[in-house]
DNA sequence: AATCGCGGCAACCGCCTCCTC
DNA sequence: GGAGGAGGCGGTTGCCGCGAT
């Protein structure tokens, strides 16, 4: 049968915003600030379903939008998340100041989506299109009880294989429950990641000698694997300083990254590495590091 | 000048997750 | 612990503008 819709859809609005309603939901929100958005239409004066004044918000009126064209820096970086995130629009959209995860999907399926496939670099997997072919051949060979590349299992299109890649501890690769039963060992090193990825993706360069006892969760994998990802590439290929903080994500001319939350993240520097930890939620810590050349 | 095709983007839809009771 | 509601997210659609023919 179906749930109930979010709102009342025989009195609402569809299509494109015009400047009054616009204006309203700016006043509205100037005045009220964000939050409930279902009776917010109402409230605001709105023939508008709560989600389309959200979305409407989000996606182009909130006043902190960076508008305009994608810098080069920016595609770099919303590659590299792409590639550790998969299609995370928002998590990506965080880490962007002043994009939204609505602008970042639009442009990566117009923009980049065509730049890596000209650059040979399949999209969806990031990896060199002609080695595609040869590991899907290679796949079907092994008929390896543990899918790895590509066809997301589930809904959430995660990409096992680019964690399999990043996760440098036993407790890192049991989190996939979504698609496998975890295993109190680590799985064997995948035979793609023979293919050679060019990008290094590792935490290699600082090895786990100091996690913290507990394990990551999901989402704090990811996020580590994102920052020491995203700041390892560009870093040796931009030499330009990055911050990963989760505030401050981007480059920066060189400066050392002060910004922090609550418990003030701490980064620890040596002549060519630096290492941001942040605390995320629940207390724990997300460590990363990334080599500055 | 008119038509067609394509690309870009805003907006919608439906599902999922989280939160509250 | 379970149910229901609200918000959030990702995929998809449809409109509009622009260039090619």
């Amino acid at each position: 049968m179906g749930r109930s819709p979010c709102c009342e859809k025989a009195h609402t609005n569809k299509g494109a915003w015009t400047k009054e309603e616009d204006q309203r939901l700016i006043a509205y929100i100037k005045a009220n600030g964000e939050g409930c958005w279902r009776s917010l239409p109402k409230a605001a004066g709105l023939l508008r379903c709560g989600k389309s004044c959200r979305l409407r918000w989000i996606n182009y009126l909130r006043p902190d939008l960076k508008r305009g064209n994608f810098t080069e820096e920016e595609d770099e970086l919303i590659i590299k998340l792409h590639e550790l995130l998969g299609n995370k629009w928002s998590l990506i959209a965080g880490r962007l100041p002043g994009r939204t995860d609505n602008e970042i999907k639009n442009y990566w399926n117009t923009h980049i989506k065509r730049k890596l496939l000209a650059r040979g670099v399949d999209p969806q997997t990031h990896r060199p299109l002609n080695a595609l072919a040869a590991a899907a051949d290679h796949q079907q060979q092994l008929q390896a009880p543990r899918r790895f590349a590509g066809a997301p299992a589930g809904h959430h299109h995660h990409h096992p294989d680019h964690f399999a890649v990043l996760s440098n501890s036993p407790e890192a690769c049991s989190h996939s429950s979504d698609d496998e039963p975890s295993s109190a060992t680590p799985p064997p090193p995948p035979r793609h990641l023979g293919i050679d990825l060019n990008l290094s993706i590792s935490l290699a360069p600082y090895q786990p000698q100091d996690q913290t006892s507990e394990p990551m969760k999901q989402e704090e994998e990811d996020e580590a694997s994102a920052m020491a990802n995203g700041a390892g590439n560009a870093a040796t290929t931009t030499a330009t300083a990055v911050c990963l903080c989760l505030n401050r994500l981007g480059l920066h001319g060189g400066e050392v990254c002060s910004c922090g939350r609550g418990g003030a993240p701490s980064m620890q520097a040596s002549t060519h590495m630096f290492r941001f930890i942040t605390p995320l939620g629940g207390g724990h810590h997300n460590s990363s590091s990334t080599t500055m050349t």
